[in-house]
DNA sequence: ATTTTCTAACTAACTAGTTGGTTGGATTTT
DNA sequence: AAAATCCAACCAACTAGTTAGTTAGAAAAT
């Protein structure tokens, strides 16, 4: 019972291609490079995952869970959540790049982050939010979600807009971060009546 | 000075490469399937592109001065232009693909759209309309269109919630786009003081 | 001794980009 | 007007290198 050496070789294929598939994506990445770059040879690469969509969906189940672990979900305060995703994909990009490839290359059919069932308990938190005042009832859950969701990414690497990187000035970080507190508060207050 | 034969050529190139581009990206598209798909012979593409990414390049410069000529921008009114982005974005999704794709696979240093000339002008506006006290002034005007824009492609290609398509049923296309305008509205509301 | 883990070498198909030459219509020459 | 010349547009076939995936067997662990 001892940790096996395939265990360890298996953990730097999955870090091996989440840098490869995070840097050049699903028909971009290349299997000899992440093999050579884990130190591994390539037909173990195939035993383990076998073949390369087989690795990407590891590689990428893997930052999925560890991003729904890291960043507990508040329907209370979204734009405490909204910050504390924006926080997550400045500090691992890695899981907006993968998701947001799986679904250019439509590997996923329809939605992806909308479809785990993390995102039911999601979606109930936020009706029961509404039905307590404290979020807007005039907008549905799930574009809530959504909305929220797009908001927080603003400067990520799926976002169309300038991507913010750790090592911007700090002052750049708050800023984007009291912008976007500041509109996800507005957009779904619940105690005033807007019309679109 | 009769329209040459080359111009309809090139022209079935652009349309060829429009589609593949924005189906499997640089990368992935193929420049004989292009070819192919435009009945061209593959050094007549080459002949008038350069190279595969020279045909990006004017694919992309293409859809996104198309863009920009069909969506007119309007600070003062902020939930309508994310209404007619969100409608454009589904209409023509090649631009939003082919943008996210281009940033996704770095052949653009940072932003892409936000470093065109037409926003200068369109952050001038949004300054203004801050003076007017028509939108927030506590937020940055790079933010604002940097939020809005996010906000209006939240159910397009690049965003990693549900794809909104066409052929959706109108009642999802009416839910959205209340949703969006109430959001944008509320989120960048000038005559309130929120605290984030 | 036997199962598991590993590897070098291989293949068949595919890739972007090139080459050398053909076509058909317009311009110039005779 | 007929023949010679020109030229942009066109194309089949090729190159040189890369690709995902396989195989048969060595090394190591149990």
């Amino acid at each position: 019972m001892s940790p096996r050496k395939s265990d360890a070789t298996r953990r730097r294929l999955l870090d091996a291609a989440t840098t490869d598939f995070a840097a050049h994506g699903i028909a971009g990445a290349r299997v000899d490079r992440i093999a050579a770059a884990a130190g591994v040879n390539k037909a173990q690469l195939y035993a383990y995952f076998g073949d390369k969509l087989g690795l990407f969906g590891a590689v990428f189940r893997l930052h999925a869970d560890a991003v729904v672990d890291a960043v507990p979900f508040t329907a209370d305060d979204l734009p405490r959540y909204a910050v504390r995703l924006y926080e997550a994909a400045i500090e691992r990009p890695e899981l907006v790049r993968l998701a947001t490839w799986a679904k250019l290359e439509g590997v996923v059919t329809d939605n992806l982050v909308t479809e785990s069932s993390a995102v039911t308990v999601k979606l109930q938190a936020i009706a029961e939010a509404q039905r307590g005042g404290r979020v807007t009832a005039s907008i549905d859950p799930q574009d809530v979600l959504a909305l929220v969701l797009a908001m927080a990414l603003t400067w990520s690497a799926a976002g169309l807009s300038a991507t913010a990187a750790p090592d911007d000035p700090p002052k750049a970080h708050t800023r984007r971060k009291q912008a976007l507190a500041q509109a996800v508060s507005g957009a779904f207050r619940g105690d005033q009546s807007l019309n679109g």
